[in-house]
RNA sequence: CGGGAAGUAGCUCAGCCAGGUUAGAGUGCACGGUUCGGGACCGUGAGGUCGCGAGUUCGAAUCUCGCCUUCCCGACCA
């Protein structure tokens, strides 16, 4: 293999691609759409997932865990949600040898399972609310997929929940979504925008869904998390019912949420460079490493050295810093390896720097390098690296600014598209006709969200000119 | 799921069209040495059911058919 990765501007799929492989993120498996996490990727997945989980406690849910597989009968009480999923179900149809009665669905998402369970155990409004959450695995056969973000089979958390209304159920899933927010804007660095889907791109079966949309350093969209308002849809198909504070019997409101592995793709296309990934800090595996610099016949030069890496060891703390003690490799090459695994702070410790009492640092995300002493520089670490937070969520944010448009009708969003992709914002009316008409302004482009910043706006459609009170954030999406 | 391309060492590929000794290169890997502040160099060595399965043939990496996987372009989707 060539020792540097495509280049981003060159081929950024290709880019894609290379640098999860290269950097050992995750591997394609056997089947079709499949893949194999790596450590260092499933180690990225456990940082993110312990945020979220942190979120998803905080905010009063509870962590439970439903099976993989569901019986054909249960997936079917809701039409538009089987509708929805009937072309991505993969169907365990024999156990061992013996043909099985009835088919069972691997898990598309739970909604199914988890309304049939709750029909037993919901009675009174002192069951409720109900707050749970499950991290699981899910399978769905989508035609076309890529490393993390559309694969066969992909890691998410899916959280349900049933209220005593709607307004407790419409003020879960902004809440949730809000999770979300908090977690790609504080932990991961990517600025996103929230609002809610249009009829055509909701969750089938929801009375509406929310996301939060990011944009990748290609100018393509990625919805990264979604919040699914589902009413009374499912509670009524799968009879769910309590008595109320008047005895009178009702169906629960309903809530679900999900966010997954995709957005580590996210992750990689928001902060990725030509030298490969960028981590943001906060969720990185490996935070700080270390490269000594040694020269073989230069034995108390080495000492100093390694004395110098193991001081920084000892007052690394809650710093997750690694010393790149291999053997036999160049510092060079250890730069170019840390760089490509997207590390935020590298410390070269050297006989030349440390002859004045210092180190070299270097951040990943600018390529600033700069010189510290040796004395403190452990403890001013976790400063360093939010430094480095600061830094990469500023690149993030300025290019998200700098790529957003304003345009009003459909021949000013087709002309803005001639060029490189944005994120178009535009007044939009909602209806079907309209939404038709945006997608065929351009290649490959859809109204992703109606932002939720600017619900209410008064404008005109920019499609059919007509009063509206929305506007849709338009864009190319993964 | 439609249209196209590809699959040969861990990786990138040559060889295939015109079937014929023991299947190659670069890189990576292991060991030894010289190196060492931006992907070093020399030497030695290991590593291959040529994607899988049938067929044609005296003989298949090479020709034919089927299947699997990957990539690109569409339709579908988190």
């Amino acid at each position: 293999m060539p020792k540097a990765i495509t280049r981003k501007s060159e081929d950024f799929d290709r880019w894609y691609t290379d640098t999860v492989r290269r950097a050992e993120l995750a591997d394609y498996a056997p089947v079709r759409g499949c893949m194999v996490i790596r450590p260092y990727g499933y180690a990225l997945w456990e940082r993110i997932q312990r945020a979220l989980d942190d979120m998803i406690k905080r905010t009063g849910h509870e962590n439970m865990y439903f099976p993989l597989l569901i019986p054909e009968s249960y997936l079917q009480k809701e039409a538009q949600h089987v509708e929805g999923f009937a072309p991505e179900v993969a169907w365990v149809t024999h156990g061992g040898q013996r043909e099985l009665e009835e088919r069972l669905a691997i898990r598309p998402t739970s909604e199914t399972i988890i309304c049939s369970m709750f029909a037993d155990w919901i009675h009174s409004y002192r069951d409720l609310p109900v707050l749970i959450n499950q991290w699981c695995n899910i399978v769905r056969w989508e035609r076309r997929t890529r490393l993390f973000l559309r694969t066969t089979e992909f890691l998410w958390q899916e959280g349900h929940t049933f209220h005593e209304s709607r307004a407790e159920a419409v003020e879960e899933v902004e809440r949730m979504l809000d999770c979300y927010r908090e977690l790609a804007e504080e932990w991961l660095c990517i600025p996103v925008v929230p609002g809610r889907k249009t009829e055509s791109e909701k969750f089938a079966g929801a009375e509406y869904t929310l996301s939060i949309e990011a944009m990748m350093s290609d100018g393509w969209a990625l919805q990264a998390g979604t919040s699914h308002q589902l009413g009374q849809n499912f509670t009524r198909a799968y009879g769910i019912s309590y008595s109320d504070r008047e005895n009178a019997l009702q169906h629960p409101f309903q809530t679900s949420w999900g966010l997954s592995t995709r957005i580590i793709g996210g992750l990689i296309m928001a902060h990725g460079d030509d030298s490969g990934l960028v981590m943001p800090p906060r969720v990185a595996p490996i935070q700080v490493v270390v490269v000594p610099v040694t020269r073989s016949n230069d034995a108390e030069g080495a000492a100093a050295v390694e004395a110098a890496c193991a001081r920084l060891e000892a007052g690394a703390g809650e710093v997750r810093l690694r010393v790149d003690r291999r053997e036999g490799i160049r510092p060079g090459e250890k730069y170019a390896h840390w760089e490509l695994r997207g590390v935020p702070l590298r410390v070269t410790v050297g006989a030349r720097d440390l002859a004045a009492g210092a180190v070299t640092l270097t951040r990943r995300v600018d390529g600033e390098s700069w010189t510290e002493p040796l004395e403190g520089v452990a403890g001013r670490l976790p400063a360093l690296l939010e430094e480095a937070h600061t830094r990469t969520w500023a690149r993030a944010e300025t290019m998200l600014r700098e790529r957003t448009v304003e345009v009003s009708s459909l021949e000013e969003l087709g002309q803005t598209f001639a060029g490189e992709p944005v994120f178009a914002n535009a007044p939009f009316c909602e209806r079907p006709g309209c939404e038709e008409a945006v997608k065929a302004a351009a290649h490959a482009l859809s109204v992703r969200v109606l932002r939720r910043d600017r619900s209410g706006e008064r404008g005109r459609c920019l499609a059919c000119g007509e009063a509206s009170s929305e506007v849709a954030l338009i864009a190319r999406a993964y």
